[in-house]
DNA sequence: TGACGTGTCATACGATCGTTTGATATATCT
DNA sequence: AGATATATCAAACGATCGTATGACACGTCA
């Protein structure tokens, strides 16, 4: 008895197109960015017709928009979940870290698409097409917030000013990182090597563990 | 007696012209992209013909690279041999850091012209229209080398894989600090602070000095 | 079955892009 | 002074961009 395939309704082909073209214009504008993608380009590598992106989106803008729409929130969420775990678990300042390093590069790890999230983040700070300051106080700002008050109750004697430029260092550290990690993945040579990597991150914990003690023993 | 204003040849003419578009080209490049800038744009800025750009470059994509030529090498000269200077100079971890911090961020307090060059590092990182990996080979990798080797022979049982690990949360940091205050420029509120700005390299320097010292000593 | 709405399609429009061209002006040299 | 080289200029070229338009296919519902 074959399973048999449904034939998908019309909507729900709609659908599926306009989930072809989030997928693929996620992937494109990480790669490019956003002026030098054109909708041509979206639109043949997704498969269907010029037009679908007006159509679904109504512009190029608004189908960046959307783009981010559909991750910064859970992205957001999910670093912010991360850090209150550790900070209830154990609280000590290694674990908020590694935490935080964990969900902060977890897209690097994660099989399949949207494995270019970051490049993403990366490029919309330094070509904001987001409408203005969205992009800091709907997802930069409150995670840096909590990243900041975990990082204080993990460490005695650490003052806010600080703390702030500890979390400079932190967030820092992990986008060279990750940038290291994608120029590695352009370059023909060398697989993934994700043992490497963790082994980077625990370096990166202790470093910046050793880090904010270090400010916090200066400030008090 | 008034001094005379000596009429410039047309030679010397033609010379302020293209240094004029290597000027305005460096800042446009930084502020919007290489892609997002037009040609049109350069040369109404610096103020000569569109064709002006084709004639004494043969192109945008050769202006770009001139652009480079002009800056690259001596930036990279500069960083190396602060951190020479300070490595013989005192020897200690945090001298070698902060000479290397200090370098680094020099262009944000620089005067006038040339503020924007972080940034056009940062953009050819992201977007490299330099000739594959020159910008690597010929500026990342020199002074990464550097730093390595000064940050091993400043501290006691730091090994090699550390070390690079290190370098790259050290840069990482200033690249971020780069990045705050970019932002910080672009909004209408609060001013430079180049006091806040030597803090916090301060801290930094503080937070990383801890941040490899704790590499070394796990690496024993 | 026929009208209707939804999604896809080829095609075209106007704007802007990088580059080229030929004329023109001016300094330099014989 | 006349010829030459250098620099600038307005104008135009072909390509590509984002977007708009109208025809067409097809599932939906009366």
């Amino acid at each position: 008895m074959p399973v048999i395939q449904r034939q998908p309704s019309q909507a729900e082909h709609g659908a599926e197109t306009r989930k072809r073209l989030l997928d693929t214009a996620e992937c494109l504008f990480a790669d490019r960015g956003f002026a030098a993608t054109s909708v041509r380009d979206i639109t043949a590598a997704a498969d269907c017709n010029l037009a679908a992106v007006n159509y679904h989106f109504g512009g190029k803008q608004n189908l960046y928009r959307e783009v981010f729409r559909r991750r910064l929130a859970a992205l957001r969420e999910q670093r912010i979940a991360s850090i209150h775990a550790a900070r209830e678990e154990t609280g000590s300042l290694e674990a908020v870290l590694a935490a935080f390093a964990g969900t902060f590069l977890e897209p690097l790890v994660r099989r399949g698409r949207s494995r270019s999230v970051l490049d993403l983040l990366q490029r919309e700070m330094l070509d904001p097409q987001l409408p203005p300051d969205m992009y800091r106080s709907e997802f930069v700002e409150p995670i840096n917030g909590v990243l900041v008050s975990a990082m204080m109750s993990a460490t005695p004697g650490l003052d806010v000013r600080s703390a702030r430029v500890c979390a400079i260092s932190v967030i820092g550290q992990l986008v060279q990182l990750a940038r290291q990690v994608r120029r590695a993945r352009l370059q023909p040579s060398a697989g993934d090597d994700v043992s490497a990597l963790s082994e980077t991150v625990a370096q990166i914990v202790r470093f910046s563990a050793a880090g904010v003690r270090a400010c916090a023993k200066r400030a008090r």
